[in-house]
DNA sequence: TCTGGGGTCCTAGGACCC
DNA sequence: TCTGGGGTCCTAGGACCC
């Protein structure tokens, strides 16, 4: 019998900070935002003592945020006001002004996730990475993973981890990932739950649509004009209907998932598809007037992914951009070279060429930059940057960037 | 008050080749 | 002169996830 977990850490990033500043516990706290913080000015300002012993009320508030940006995660007293991820900064001002606001500390994070993640290694070898505060694990084949539906290994894991890190998560065990996912939520914070395949009737669908791992927001909407509002209701529909409504491929696996069904492997290593950088403004910008800041944005994006690719070993032959309007639209060029690189002057250049064929005349909030197609640099026959060399990358040697004038491109 | 940054996968049309 | 399918690659957009 198939038994595989899902491990979902407790407000992962506030609990990371919470340990360097315990006297936060039990307050509301966020994370998120990043550049606009005050947390450096913090640790100056109290440089003569430990973290631990900063006083409570020295510690930036969100009524005091300005900027963009988004929270990663609230505490649990924070989540009481309402507040929660991918909420606006703003709006999570608005309901819980007197929040404590701290940025992300990516090092710090990731650290923790290495390290929660080795130890569940050492007791369970099948593990899935789904990003830094989750995990897919095949209890099925671990010795004792059957013992109570799962509870045991469970249980043993949670301590381990906690013994480790001092960090918390929560653990769903189920016949498969699908049900797994759902299972982990039941009993958060520092919760078990175990769900058989006999208990999807009630366990499951009595949940809303938007439970299910591939349902959102957009779905979501669709099912409810459909008057379809729980996971039992979709159930209810047959094969066919969703199919009509929805599309074979995803219509068939809204079924298979309403019914609890998903034979998906816990697949232990996996190649990288893009990478890419991306960046949002502190405020809108405009291609032709904003130029010269837009073109050193530009050039740092590129240097950024192609440092990127060379740290993780590998090349791309797909350079693309992103940008996004001030009116939130998107919009996406690309561009396949016939050789891979991880040049950035390469990069510099192809996603020059792509941001011509693209509408420049609204003022843009977000620039990015992707390289797919990705391959292992040294599984790829090498291949020298095509004559004449890559120019350097300086906003005064790209005059083809936003604009630039057909005389300074010849001169370029 | 809007709405981050890093990804994956799917769809759909057109090019191009056999 | 009209009429094929199938396969693969490229590109743009969008849904979704953490």
């Amino acid at each position: 019998m198939r038994r595989i977990a899902h491990l979902d850490m407790d407000a992962f990033f506030a609990s990371v900070e919470l340990l360097r500043y315990p006297q936060l516990k039990g307050l509301p706290v966020v994370i998120g935002g990043g550049r606009r913080s005050v947390d450096d000015l913090l640790l100056r300002r109290f440089a003569d003592r430990p973290v631990s012993q900063i006083p409570v009320d020295a510690f930036p508030l969100l009524r005091d945020y300005v900027g963009r940006g988004v929270i990663t995660t609230a505490t649990y007293p924070a989540r009481q006001f309402g507040v929660g991820s991918a909420m606006g900064m703003m709006k999570a001002a608005r309901l819980c002004p007197q929040a404590i606001v701290l940025p992300v500390d990516f090092d710090e994070v990731r650290r923790y996730s290495r390290s929660f993640k080795s130890v569940i290694r050492e007791i369970a070898p099948v593990v899935e990475d789904r990003g830094v505060d989750e995990v897919y694990i095949d209890f099925t084949e671990v010795p004792g993973g059957q013992r109570e539906g799962g509870r045991v290994l469970a249980r043993l894991i949670q301590k381990s981890i906690f013994e480790a890190t001092g960090l918390t998560c929560s653990i769903g065990v189920a016949p498969n990932k699908l049900i797994a996912k759902m299972a982990s939520e039941f009993n958060k914070p520092n919760g078990i739950s175990i769900v058989h395949e006999a208990d999807v009737q009630a366990k499951i669908w009595p949940l809303p649509v938007r439970k299910i791992n591939g349902i959102g927001p957009k779905s979501e909407e669709k099912l409810h004009k459909l008057h379809l509002h729980t996971i039992g209701d979709i159930a209810a529909q047959s094969r066919e209907w969703l199919v009509d409504n929805f599309g074979q491929a995803y219509g068939a696996w809204m079924h298979d998932a309403a019914w609890g069904r998903d034979d998906r492997p816990v697949v232990t290593e996996s190649e990288p598809v893009s990478m890419s950088r991306e960046t949002t403004f502190d405020r809108d910008l405009h291609a032709v007037r904003d130029r010269a800041e837009l073109g050193a944005i530009f050039t740092d994006l590129c240097t950024r992914v192609a440092e990127d690719l060379r740290r993780k070993g590998y090349v791309g032959r797909t350079i693309g951009i992103k940008l996004r309007y001030d009116d939130f639209r998107t919009a996406t060029r690309d561009q396949t070279l016939d050789h891979y690189t991880a040049d950035p002057g390469t990069i510099r250049r192809a996603a020059g060429q792509c941001l011509k064929r693209v509408d420049l005349d609204q003022r843009l909030r977000l620039l990015g930059v992707r390289v797919g197609k990705l391959a292992k640099a040294d599984a790829v026959p090498a291949t020298a940057p095509e004559a004449p060399a890559a120019p350097p990358l300086a906003a005064e040697h790209t005059p083809d960037l936003f604009h630039g004038t057909q005389a300074a491109r010849d001169a370029g």
